[in-house]
RNA sequence: GCGGACGUGGCGAAACCGGUAGACGCAAGGGACUUAAAAUCCCUCGGCCGCAAGGCUGUGCGGGUUCGACCCCCGCCGUCCGCACCA
């Protein structure tokens, strides 16, 4: 006799033990078959897996497991993005190392990923912050560098004066340090870059090919790269402005650039960043202009800042030339609205047809006149209020422009201003502009990727010699002060120039952790570290990833920068692929309610019970039961306290219940909202998969029958149901729709079970006995990849010594899916009246007949003639009258 | 401000290429078994009318196209997300 109950605990371990006993998930890059590498976005060590881990690894695995099923050769790695700022502060605290603390994260969520029964390959399992990791890292870096990939200039960064650290602007708040406190300040510093944007365009037009990406995640990268065409327009310099600024090089001109040509009859005045080198050289000799341009800076970069700051200029007196008129002067103002980042600093302003020079004329009254009127309008009586008009028209008070379209006025000024040349160069040319900025990776800390650099005195910047790779960190290091420990080391950065021998000193900034993540996809195609360090034929035999699964959060940098990275790689000769990821899924949020208790403190659900009555809820702290307040659905996070730990999930009810609760009730790339009542739900579909699978063991009896030639009406009908089901779960695994999957796999046992149900007589024919056996198995099949330890234990009670999860997958016969007789609707006016079921091959018009002869039909129709008859094969027949 | 997505029962949702709206699950209500509970099983479950058969109505709102619209088009309303002084 079967136990009444399945035995989570003990079924999950010892299935866990015997896949790793036999070692079936380790991948063998020898293997022929047809590749398929899926990849879950690895984790961050910070202790704990959470969640949203459960449920972005519970999808991989599943495509991961289903795909193994189907005859592939299946690469599912695991790795730790091991780096971070998280493992200092620890340090700092705790009186611990970062490496010891970060290598015991990794312990303890290794435990816990194992004790979901993931079809993982854990012997190519890495960590970013082992050397044998980051010494490939070091060699990219210095190819990149030897490729010309890599710059090093001067860049403002946030700097924290109290940690002495570099903060990126997240980490700024409200113009502070996020973890000091202290007031950030903008400084210079010389800082290595990579250089993405030798590949924007590619990284721009190459996103229309990523055809099984996310449209808003194409859209945000497009967005962010933010190409722009225009034109770059010299501006001359009235000399008589110039003052005390004469004579000085460089001031005879002023760049701008614009992506409106069209408008420059409408330009009213220039403007200019308060970092741009005329505005520093003009605030020389004006003490009023320094000063303005210091208040503009200490106002910052702050999302608040810039929201609410007022349109402010200040007028430098200096003029320029409007390019075609020469007695057509526009004054030169320095603009708090201006950035030096974009463009060339520079801008000339049309207030009539852009809301911010409009906001700024009106502040400084400069006046205002359209030069595009839209075609509707009476451009003699067009005019612009508090409203700039970007939208198209006819081009009006703008000489020899007047009458053309916007477009064809860009083209004849740009044409003109092309053909007129100043010094030998034309006055204006048409250029390309991109958002997207070179990426600096320099990071004033420790617990990174050394920069594989030495400072000469005499050779300047000399790259490590690649026999001297890995450049380790130190381990004995102290946090009890601030600032970079590798900087305050006293032998570490110490050492002899690589070229000339003398002493000389090494790069102490470390790498973005970032650059760790652009490139870990490639590294897992190396088995356990036993090719070369850099063997990229073995690395093109897996790339590009065909699935790639993880969350929206890394829609632009992660993704942008392993784009770069692939294709930088590309160059110094690693990789035959542009793109890294073919397959792209971005996976939605775990949410759970919040509870909120005396004076607001946070309630975790662990502390609170919940009642319902009929439809109202109510929570009681289970402290001393009193009544808390429900509070709004959100993500789970450590502040609100609205976390549940996967840990004691998977302890109650079992890794298989966790993994079907993740992948049940929400489409994945929504929201999942946890509920106790939705795990136990879970839970219980376990026991009843088990026990229906026990039934058909008892109906199919311990020798199966062999496949009858022929099987009866019930038998065949059994089947049809199995061989549906089966059709309709590959399409939706293959479409990653889990939800509708496990409703799928719910109706197949629905529908088995009542066919369990209908069995009275002993014994059962042959033929009835080989149909259930076969749907059990294709049942068993279909939820293996969401409960792969259920499934083993259902296998083996139907008789099998395999593992299912070496199982090839059951072939769905599409044949049997074909019913002889098909159901149509039939509508009269487009309203269902009625069903007709007949013969598939029956013609059009004994349809016809059949449905008019229909009661209801005739009812429908009041004795009104049909006017006509639309039959849509095997699904409808509308009769309209 | 710009860009995008989404609005379907009490809830999560499904519905193929324009062809039976609400599959499947949760919650709820009723019942069976039980000394009782748990577990399990059965029934009901968008709204309105009706004893029933059945009818009417219904996918945010208002129009349109169509034999037929959750789906396509136009105009609103609402929610969420991304970017944000990008010239």
């Amino acid at each position: 006799m079967r136990p009444e109950r399945y035995n989570v605990r003990e079924s999950e371990a010892k299935w866990r033990k015997a896949w790793a006993d036999a070692q079936i998930f380790k991948t063998s890059n020898e293997d022929p078959r047809p590749k398929y590498y899926v990849l879950e976005m690895f984790p961050y060590p910070s202790g704990r897996i959470h969640m949203g881990h459960v449920r972005n690894y519970a999808m991989g695995d599943v495509v991961a497991r289903y795909r193994r099923a189907r005859g592939f050769n299946v690469l599912h790695p695991m790795g730790w993005d091991a780096f971070g700022l998280p493992a200092e502060n620890a340090a700092m605290q705790n009186n611990t190392s970062p490496a010891e603390w970060t290598y015991a994260n990794i312990a303890a969520m290794r435990a816990q990923l194992q004790s979901m029964g993931l079809s993982l390959d854990w012997s190519r399992e890495i960590a970013t912050c082992d050397p044998s990791y980051y010494r490939h890292q070091q060699k990219l870096f210095l190819d990149f560098l030897a490729a010309g990939l890599v710059a090093r200039k001067k860049s403002k960064v946030n700097w924290d004066p109290v940690d002495q650290t570099v903060l990126a602007n997240e980490q700024v708040i409200d113009g502070r340090g996020w973890r000091s406190g202290a007031a950030v300040e903008s400084r210079e510093l010389t800082q290595w870059f990579l250089k993405i944007t030798d590949y924007s365009d590619d990284l721009l037009a190459s996103l229309d090919h990523l055809e099984r990406w996310p449209e808003k995640v194409r859209l945000m990268q497009k967005n962010w790269i933010g190409r722009s065409e225009g034109l770059s327009v010299r501006f001359v310099i009235d000399p008589a402005t110039l003052g005390a600024l004469k004579g000085e090089p460089g001031l005879s001109e002023l760049d701008i650039y614009t992506t409106r040509p069209d408008t420059l009859f409408g330009a009213k005045f220039m403007a200019i960043a308060p970092d741009h080198p005329l505005a520093a050289a003009a605030a020389k000799h004006d003490p009023a202009l320094h000063a303005f341009i210091e208040e503009t800076r200490k106002l910052g970069t702050s999302v608040a800042a810039i929201e609410t700051a007022e349109k402010k200029g200040y007028d430098t007196g200096l003029k320029v030339l409007h390019p075609f008129d020469p007695d057509w002067r526009l004054p030169v103002y320095v603009a708090n609205f201006v950035l030096m980042e974009y463009g060339s600093g520079a801008i000339f302003g049309c207030p009539a047809h852009d809301q911010r020079d409009l906001d700024f004329v009106r502040a400084y009254g400069l006046g205002v006149t359209p030069v595009v009127c839209p075609s509707e309008l009476d451009p003699a009586s067009f005019t612009i209020d508090t409203q700039a008009y970007d939208g198209n028209g006819v081009m009006i008070n703008s000489r020899f422009l007047d009458g053309m379209t916007v477009d064809a006025a860009k083209q004849e000024v740009s044409r003109r201003l092309e053909e007129i040349t100043i010094d030998g160069r034309p006055q204006a040319r048409r250029q390309i502009n991109y958002k997207l900025r070179d990426w600096g990776i320099s990071r004033q800390r420790y617990w990174g990727c050394p920069i594989p650099v030495i400072h000469c005195p005499t050779d300047g910047v000399v790259p490590v010699p690649a026999k001297d790779l890995p450049v380790k960190l130190p381990e004995d290091v102290s946090f009890d002060q601030p600032g970079n420990p590798l900087d305050r080391h006293p032998t570490w950065k110490h050492v002899a120039c690589p070229k000339c021998g003398r002493a000389a000193t090494r790069e102490t900034d470390t790498m973005d952790t970032f650059v760790d993540s652009s490139w870990y996809f490639v590294r897992f195609t190396d088995p356990h570290n036993a090719s070369a360090p850099d063997d990229p034929a073995m690395a093109n035999h897996w790339l590009a990833v065909d699935q790639y699964i993880g969350g929206i959060e890394h829609a632009i940098l992660h993704l942008l920068y392993s784009r770069f990275f692939t294709r930088a790689m590309r160059k110094c000769g690693y990789l035959g692929v542009d793109e890294p990821f073919a397959g792209l899924f971005t996976q939605g949020m775990v949410v759970h309610e919040t509870y909120r208790g005396d004076e607001g403190r946070w309630l975790a659900p662990s502390e609170v019970r919940v009642e319902t009555e009929g439809e109202a809820r109510r929570a009681y702290a289970l402290e001393g039961d009193t009544l808390v307040e429900i509070g709004p659905t959100e993500k789970m996070s450590k502040s609100k306290r609205n976390t549940v730990d996967p840990d004691e999930i998977i302890s109650t009810y079992g890794a298989d219940t966790a993994r079907w609760f993740m992948l049940s009730d929400s489409p994945p790339e929504r929201d999942v909202i946890w509920t106790e009542a939705g795990v136990q739900g879970a839970f219980k579909q376990t026991q009843r998969l088990w026990r229906l699978i026990c039934e058909i063991e008892r109906i199919v009896g311990p020798e199966r029958p062999p496949a009858p030639a022929q099987y009866g009406a019930e038998a065949q009908r059994i089947r049809r149901i199995a061989h549906n089901a089966l059709a309709k779960i590959e399409d939706e695994i293959d479409r990653l729709r889990f939800n509708v999957c496990i409703a799928t796999i719910y109706e197949l046992a629905n529908e088995l079970g009542a066919a369990v149900g209908a069995i009275s007589e002993a014994p059962v024919a042959d033929d009835l006995r080989a149909a259930f056996a076969e749907a059990g198995d294709i049942l068993v099949h279909c939820f293996a990849p969401m409960m792969p330890h259920l499934a083993e234990e259902c296998w083996e009670v139907l008789g099998h010594k395999t593992f299912v999860a070496e199982s090839p997958w059951p072939v769905a016969d599409r044949s049997l899916i074909v019913s002889a007789d098909v159901t149509y609707v039939v509508q009269v006016n487009g309203k269902k009246r009625g069903e007709l079921m007949i013969e598939r091959e029956a013609d059009k018009e004994r349809v016809e007949r059949a449905a008019l002869a229909l009661d209801a039909v005739a009812r429908a129709m009041d004795n009104r003639p049909a006017r006509r008859v639309i039959i849509v094969p095997h699904r409808i027949v509308n009769v309209v009258v």
